[in-house]
DNA sequence: TTGACTTTCTACATAATGTCGAATAACATG
DNA sequence: CATGTTATTCGACATTATGTAGAAAGTCAA
């Protein structure tokens, strides 16, 4: 069996699986193949060859770090949550923009209000400065 | 050959090719098969039955609607561009607020004032209003 | 009926992801 | 060193999304 539908899981680059090893990685740091194995494991039924093949192809994408030490090999995120969420919203953003700037803004704060409010008020700064700095360095174009 | 990677065209749902018709149809509304096919065809080399097949799987989808009228049969986006990014960029939001709220509004900020500054202003106000919204109806938790 | 055009079917190709078993490499220990 | 255990790597198959298009069937006017 595979993944649901692109529409369907749209919201991540990744696939449930992949997902849920990045979460644990991010999670736990450093850790080996077996680690990561059980830690998932739980209410999820996969072999850990299954989770190794993932942790590579992970680390082919640059997604994880893979690391021969001492002992066992340690994979470990290559990214932050935010740098990854960063890096992932700039295609996002880049792609939805050119369809439609106003629909996504709404469904922007939308969501944000629902998942994050106290993040709009950060937003709002973001905003302002974002204003100001386009405002002053504005004598081109 | 296929298309670029998830990774590469994240960003919109559809294939290049799926985001061209659908280019074309909210440009020109209701249109025939070959309508789509010689106002997609100007700087790309595809067959008509290609965009058949396309039309019919876009449609399948519920983002085109399919009607048999007098004549040849009619194609029109189900959605408006609006919708359709509304409606995108909720999944989007989701599954990336799940990884970092903080990282996304980041990275929206940057991409809205790099493609359409104008917006920044509502979207102050956008915020204003949602921060209205969510301070008076604030009873339960 | 015939021919041109429309629409549907069927099929193949590539890529991403999930899923593993088998083969191989490494290591600790008897 | 031979052996068993564990770690890693390889190679394979499955499904889904998308691009691609020829073949077949349907429609309609002349």
């Amino acid at each position: 069996m595979a993944r649901k539908s692109r529409l369907e899981t749209y919201g991540s680059p990744l696939g449930p699986l992949e997902q849920e090893i990045m979460e644990f990685l991010w999670a736990s740091g450093a850790s080996s193949g077996r680690d990561v194995f059980s830690g998932i494991k739980s209410g999820r039924d996969v072999a850990l060859t299954t989770v190794l093949t993932v942790l590579e192809r992970l680390a082919k994408k640059g997604l994880v770090t893979k690391e021969k030490g001492g002992g066992l090999i340690a994979f470990s995120p290559a990214l932050s949550r935010d740098e990854f969420a960063r890096s992932v919203s700039e295609d996002v953003f880049k792609g939805i923009l050119g369809i439609s700037a106003s629909g996504l803004c709404a469904s922007f704060v939308d969501a944000l209000a629902a998942s994050s409010p106290d993040e709009l008020e950060k937003l709002s700064e973001l905003i302002e400065s974002k204003k100001k700095e386009l405002g002053s360095g504005e004598g081109k174009k």
